[in-house]
DNA sequence: GTGAAAGCGCTAACAA
DNA sequence: TTGTTAGCGCTTTCAC
């Protein structure tokens, strides 16, 4: 059975396409449609369990209502929250969400984004990948709704909500030190995203300003796609090579699981043997012993500022762009010496 | 700046649309169309940044390669990393997704529903809330390619993968008494669904099976939707009834956690206290101290395995319904006495 | 108050 | 080897 069409309507009640259109699109009164036409429409609609076709109605009206939010991992639970508030706060403005992860890697990246503009999503939400830069300019230059989220180009002025994420790495190592720890490692991933240079950034100022160096040797860089293990394999070797970073700060949560993993694999208690701070939190983080101290990001503000921005940038024609950094919180809890 | 259509390359040619769209769907060679021809085409398209209009070629074709997909919740990490595996499968057969969260709440499972429908997603994988099942039939008698995804109809005969919840919960409750628990509590959600039903069915039996006798007062149900809070003080206030639970077995992931925040704030022991098994696995089961035993479902194969029946039904044309039951597996951890 | 007809961008019979 | 044309389902202008 195929899906009833506006014609099939039409020609069961007797009228024009057009008159079917009218009704089924609120305009009734303002065309002055006799009541009777109206209900008997409206009737046969229902029998005939009518659903516009939005594909014939994107075509016409090129707009598809629909948006399309790219992420870098859906099952990341950060991405995962973020993209559900995303998800909520478009359904209230009538928008679905055509949705993709990059999974970091650039071609993926660029496919994608090129998908998403062939299915003529109204507007994007991406946290883009390093290259994807020209992409992006691409898009703004063609008036493209957008807005980026997590990350951003610091040289290229898009709309986009981001964390304050030098702010939270420097509290974050500040706080370490502050606790009494004397040599904090830094454990990120080796890609070049403004995000982790703006956390390494902080975690340098922070060193600096509290009268510690900084040794290469604290520094351990993971590639974004290692297989669980040997990023696991990577963080002991670096906690087994001396000197031994008496605390350590992960700039993602995923770093920081696995850097539990590694410090209950070598037997090393926290924050007896090491101290730790991780970059976003986790249930994880809320609920182990000693239940681990992070810097949290307000995601719900951040996916609800992201909707509302494109929100704007869809309906008002003149538009600017605007760029929203949060404030992370510290979330202080007990894994990292008391203060001495 | 208009994107370029496909008229726009014709004009630039000197040629009808009809050779540009040929040569664009690579049947240049079928139709014998001349090397120049193409090369020519080929490069206006590329200098005008030409992007077919899937819209238009969606309303020309009846196709999207759209999957619509519908799970409980993005945010919640076992949806997560399905959603991720059924992205990446679809994704190598050239289909996309547009994701949406039920949040186990009948109506707007519905509208939901509806509105992929609108959008003539070419096949559908749904996480079915308890009342959907009309609208699913409906969709299965418009023979719309459907496959259900960690639960189903017992009494309608859809394409569905599934786990087994049954041996699952069997499995992890016979573990808890075989391990020298006298008492084992069951916390599960109030809604009706049919793989919660077979978790307490395997529960029941399990108890049964080893002598030990069900008391209405073991069993705890938390509304879906209870809040974080209100869910950790049911179980708070379950753990402190009299005769009390030596042991418990969460039906999901969510109620294990909540378990967890509980028996922190009593100050319970596991295993020593109270023992413990969750149906589904996560980070926090896994690292946390004591490891949490688990019932952990094969996600990658269930995702897999749902895509390829979807695009079984997306090409074939006679279609019969394939329903696959996956046995889920206990994982034994540090949660529960050690046998006497 | 209602209808005819054009057209959104693309595909695919059918012609030439 | 290439072009003409109709049409997918809907919206919308203009006409009556």
């Amino acid at each position: 059975m195929k899906n009833a069409s506006i014609k099939d309507i039409a020609a069961l009640a007797g009228v024009s396409t057009t008159t079917i259109s009218f009704v089924l699109n609120g305009k009734a009164a303002e065309k002055r449609i006799s009541k009777e036409l109206v209900s008997k429409i409206e009737k046969i609609a229902k029998k005939l369990n009518y659903t516009p076709n939005q594909i014939a109605r994107g075509l016409r009206t090129g707009k598809t209502h629909s948006i399309g939010l790219m992420v870098e991992d859906i099952s990341n639970p950060f991405f995962g929250s973020l993209a559900k508030v995303i998800e909520d706060e478009a359904d209230k403005h009538g928008y679905k969400l055509m949705y993709c992860s990059t999974e970091n890697n650039e071609t993926r990246a660029r496919d994608l984004l090129k998908m998403l503009e062939y299915r003529q999503m109204d507007g994007f939400i991406i946290t883009p990948t390093v290259d994807l830069k020209k992409d992006i300019e691409l898009l703004v230059q063609q008036k493209k709704p957008l807005v980026l989220i997590d990350r951003y180009f610091p040289d290229y002025d898009t709309s986009y909500v981001a964390v304050d994420n030098y702010k939270g790495a420097y509290e974050a190592v500040s706080f370490l030190i502050a606790q009494g720890h004397k040599n904090v490692g830094l454990v990120t991933i080796s890609q070049e995203q403004v995000q982790m240079k703006e956390r390494y950034r902080g975690y340098l100022d922070a060193l600096k300003d509290h009268g510690q160096v900084f040794r290469k040797g604290s520094l351990l860089r993971i590639p974004f796609d290692a297989a669980r293990k040997d990023a696991v394999h990577h963080i002991s070797e670096f906690l087994q090579r001396e000197p031994r970073p008496d605390a350590l700060f992960f700039t993602t949560n995923y770093l920081g699981i696995y850097g539990l993993e590694s410090l209950r694999e070598l037997g090393m208690r926290i924050p007896e043997d090491i101290g730790m701070v991780v970059f976003d939190d986790h249930d994880l983080f809320r609920l182990y012993t000693p239940a681990i101290t992070v810097i949290s990001q307000p995601i719900t503000e951040i996916g609800k500022l992201a909707v509302d921005m494109l929100i704007g940038q869809l309906s008002k024609k003149p538009r600017k762009h605007h760029q929203h950094t949060l404030a992370p919180t510290l979330m202080v809890r007990a894994s990292s010496k008391s203060k001495k």
